[in-house]
DNA sequence: GGACGGTGAAACTTCAGGTTGCCTC
DNA sequence: GAAGTTTCACCGTCC
């Protein structure tokens, strides 16, 4: 067997022939933590699994194999980079990036506070917000890819990164360490790192839909609104400090106080400006008023496409395509090569079909293709392909999937709350249902069946290809089959919250009653669905008194 | 001789991130 | 620029 080697400079104990992992075992050997940052996704998860496989000194085993039994769980079903950070974590390493989902990140980042995870291999992310001392931090790549090749990082970053090193308040001392590997690169590194200069901060407020934001914000909270008072305000702001161009950016302000006017978000008297009520709830929305300027203009067409009696699923593609066209959805899901000739087609195919035309002037003919695929993949979750299809089919993840759905959801419910102000009730409904398509990813015919607790896609799909398809007919099903269905303990669950227990005889136990058994009464599918809808209906009209009362502060003589 | 599987070199492809709404449990 | 993935040619084995 070959004797480890010692590397001169610093005595490191060499096993692997890579330096990032025999400085990582190294330093968790002597019960510390390390940060290892990557320069993208795969190379982090990468990293951690190279790691994971040379660390032969694992401790607390039976607790880590209880979180990566977690991870695995954290959805529906496990997807490969669920399976491959289970993997790493049995070995007391985790990756972390944005393609986890948020139950994963946090399983990671606590378990790497308590110390029962020692590394962490990351992209940037860690570096950003989150507060993660670790003894050494490892940035094993200071370049990134960017448009002209790869580039080196800012300083700032840079930074931002080596500043994790060190745990304050339980240790002196942290080590950063960065990987070169030649000599000519460590004087560079040096010398821009150590020693150079940090880029200067600039305003973004020359940034038009930024500033849109802002103003119409500004002047929707009463914080600005004469002419005097705007520009006193941008008079003290960073941009005119650092430009010295003020008439210009008076010149910027007063262009977008206009535009706003033109959407009917502001009304102006004289030299005074104020939101108004579609203005107001905009700003409220946190949306981008080009986009609530865009959903307004086509509300009609888009509750033309609904007005139908029977709509179809391409109908709701052609809903979905309409939101994935807010500037808010961007970045979009990147088109892979191989791709591109199914969406060439596709925009060929469909393109004048859909509510947003193209314009060759607002947006290049790939993010046009990117639409469509961005549609595809919000699709295909609301027809119940699994999450790890989905990430297989696109090449893509979990965590990124999620975080496209909450943008759709937020978006979904400002076009919801706009069609609410224009009084097009059943679209808003059509909208609302949508929401819960996307909220559970399911087709249109299970949504009674995930609205009722412990029921997810999974389940739902299984209870109604077993001809349960509504609540009524859950209360009627035996507690035998319904075990059949979805397993004992849901399936007991299930009898306790719809409030009473089948025995298995098919009889039924009343609670708060004697456990004497009452023969079940025949009862037709239609009258227990009608009386589960007065109860419903009953319950909406509660609301809509306790609402009515709220508003006219008079909720005590309600009650 | 043809089908099949294994191997390795060459060619091709890809590359970070994550504010904001509201509701309900 | 580097790492990962796919493609393809080549070779050996088996039927």
């Amino acid at each position: 067997m070959n004797k480890p080697k010692l590397m001169e400079s610093n005595k490191i104990l060499r096993t692997t022939k890579e330096n990032f992992i025999d400085l990582t075992l190294n330093t968790i050997y002597k019960g510390k933590q390390v940060l290892i940052f990557n320069n993208s996704k795969n190379s982090s998860e990468a990293t951690a699994e190279k790691v994971a496989i040379a660390n032969k000194r694992v401790e607390n085993k039976i607790e880590l194999e209880q979180l990566a039994q977690k991870i695995l769980k954290s959805l529906q079903t496990p997807t490969k980079q669920c399976r491959r950070l289970a993997k790493c974590i049995q070995k007391g390493t985790a990756f972390h990036h944005s393609g986890l989902t948020g139950k994963q990140r946090t399983l990671v980042e606590t378990n790497f506070k308590s110390g029962l995870i020692k590394v962490i291999s990351s992209t940037p992310t860690l570096a950003a917000g989150l507060n993660l001392p670790a003894y050494k931090v490892i940035i094993k790549d200071y370049k990134r890819f960017s448009a002209r090749g790869m580039a080196d990082i800012p300083v700032l970053e840079f930074h931002q990164m080596a500043g994790r090193a060190g745990r304050p308040g339980k240790e002196t001392i942290g080590r950063a360490v960065v990987l070169v590997k030649s000599e000519e690169e460590q004087d560079r590194v040096i010398k821009k790192y150590i020693f150079g200069k940090s880029e200067e901060i600039f305003s973004k407020l020359a940034v038009e839909p930024t500033l849109k934001m802002y103003l119409l914000s500004l002047i929707s909270m009463d914080m600005i609104n004469s002419k005097n008072e705007i520009k006193d305000f941008f008079k003290n702001t960073l941009y005119a400090k650092q430009y010295q161009d003020l008439e210009g950016l008076y010149f910027n302000v007063f262009k977008i106080l206009q535009t706003l006017k033109g959407y009917g978000f502001i009304d102006q008297q004289d030299d005074y400006y104020r939101a108004t009520r579609l203005g107001k709830r905009v700003s409220e929305l946190y949306l981008n008023p080009d986009t609530a300027n865009y959903f307004l203009e086509n509300l009609d067409d888009l509750e033309q496409i609904f007005s139908k009696e029977i709509y179809n699923e391409y109908d709701t593609y052609k809903l979905i395509h309409f939101v994935v066209n807010a500037i808010e959805m961007r970045p979009l899901f990147r088109l892979q090569r191989s791709e591109e000739d199914i969406y060439m087609a596709k925009v060929s195919d469909l393109g004048d079909d859909m509510v947003t035309k193209y314009d060759p002037f607002e947006m290049d003919y790939r993010e046009l293709m990117q639409t469509f695929k961005t549609s595809d993949i919000l699709q295909d979750w609301i027809t119940e392909k699994s999450e790890d299809d989905i990430c297989e089919m696109y090449k893509t993840t979990p965590g990124e999937l999620n975080y496209k759905l909450s943008n759709l959801d937020w978006l979904l419910y400002s076009l919801e709350e706009f069609a609410h102000l224009k009084k097009m009730h059943f679209f808003k409904n059509v909208i609302k249902k949508t929401r819960i398509r996307f909220k559970n990813g399911v087709k249109e015919d299970i949504i009674s069946l995930v609205s009722i607790k412990g029921i997810g896609r999974v389940r739902a799909r299984k209870l109604y290809s077993a001809n349960i398809r509504s609540y009524s007919d859950i209360k009627k099903v035996s507690y035998r089959k319904l075990e059949e269905i979805i397993g004992r303990s849901v399936a007991h669950k299930l009898k306790q919250e719809i409030g009473n227990e089948y025995t298995e005889n098919d009889t039924v136990v009343y609670q708060n009653s004697k456990p004497t058994q009452i023969k079940v009464r025949e009862v037709s599918h239609e009258e227990v669905d009608e009386l589960v809808a007065t109860h419903i209906k009953y319950i909406e009209e509660e609301k809509e008194v306790i609402k009515s009362a709220e508003k006219n502060n008079s909720l005590l003589n309600y009650f």
